[in-house]
DNA sequence: GTCTTTTCTGGAATCAGTCAAGTTAACGAA
DNA sequence: TTCGTTAACTTGACTGATTCCAGAAAAGAC
């Protein structure tokens, strides 16, 4: 977990303004990876006290733009954020309880970036989500 | 494009009662991949008249559950169904105009369905989607 | 044809996310 | 240190996709 002063460093290296939001908002997702905005906000205001939710929406625009955050909402899932930038890792969804985990790239680097047929696109990007069931629920599903 | 009477052994066929407003939803999606709610509830109502939206939502969900359709929401958009199901292709999505387009499985099966590190989850499906830009939106980049 | 179950209608509600206008604070320069 | 510019934050209303609800209608079974 980086210390306040090294998220300073890196907004600074983003060439954004240092605020006590974002500062929060960083550290809130460092320690919480995969959590929704609400989430994100409780945690934050946990931290300052009063923040406004659109203060927090659009700190995690700002540095999901900068490349200091990363998007990722599953399907039937609200936006989720994570700090884990520039490894091109994916994620595993539980189908029943909606946990995500984190997991590096089976192939080691850009996976089957190679689409068999691209029709004419530029591809720049492959984002693979497993689908699932994560250990708890496979756990009950059996006993049930 | 199959005809009326193929759907209606589709939605026999996947125990659904046969209406019309399902005909003509499967129907929309078919001639309309990848189209979204809204679209497809244009193009119901222009062959059957007036159709609620809600029945345009509830049959899109049954269909979807039956396996009929497959609705996929690429981030950013909303969802969007299409009628090729069943043979696990994915989608290249263009980031600057959201145009989708088909890619069938580079490898072939089941891709990539080997993670690393699974963190116990059961995995049952691997999605993958491409980020690029469509050769409209390259073109377009490239002339300004 | 009657009965039961499923589907459709129309309207209202929900909820994540966005917009707009005004205020505040960060930070480079004087 | 102070000042001015400009980005960031606050407040509060709003949008738009999707869902919930309750009553009316239709489909399929007997």
């Amino acid at each position: 977990m980086p210390t306040a002063s090294e998220f300073e460093r890196l907004l600074r290296g983003a060439s954004l303004r240092v605020t006590a939001p974002r500062i929060a908002v960083l550290s809130a997702v460092h320690a919480h990876p995969h959590a929704d905005t609400d989430s994100i906000i409780g945690v934050v205001r946990q931290n300052l006290g009063a923040v406004s939710h659109q203060a927090v929406y659009d700190v995690l625009r700002a540095l999901t733009g900068a490349g200091l955050l990363r998007r990722i909402e599953p399907q039937g899932s609200v936006a989720r954020y994570e700090a884990r930038v520039g490894d091109n890792h994916h994620h595993v969804v539980c189908r029943s309880c909606g946990a995500i985990a984190d997991v590096d790239c089976a192939v080691g680097h850009a996976p089957c970036l190679d689409a068999s047929d691209d029709h004419g696109f530029v591809i720049d990007e492959a984002e693979v989500i497993y689908w699932g069931s994560c250990p708890e629920c496979t756990t009950a599903a059996k006993s049930s």
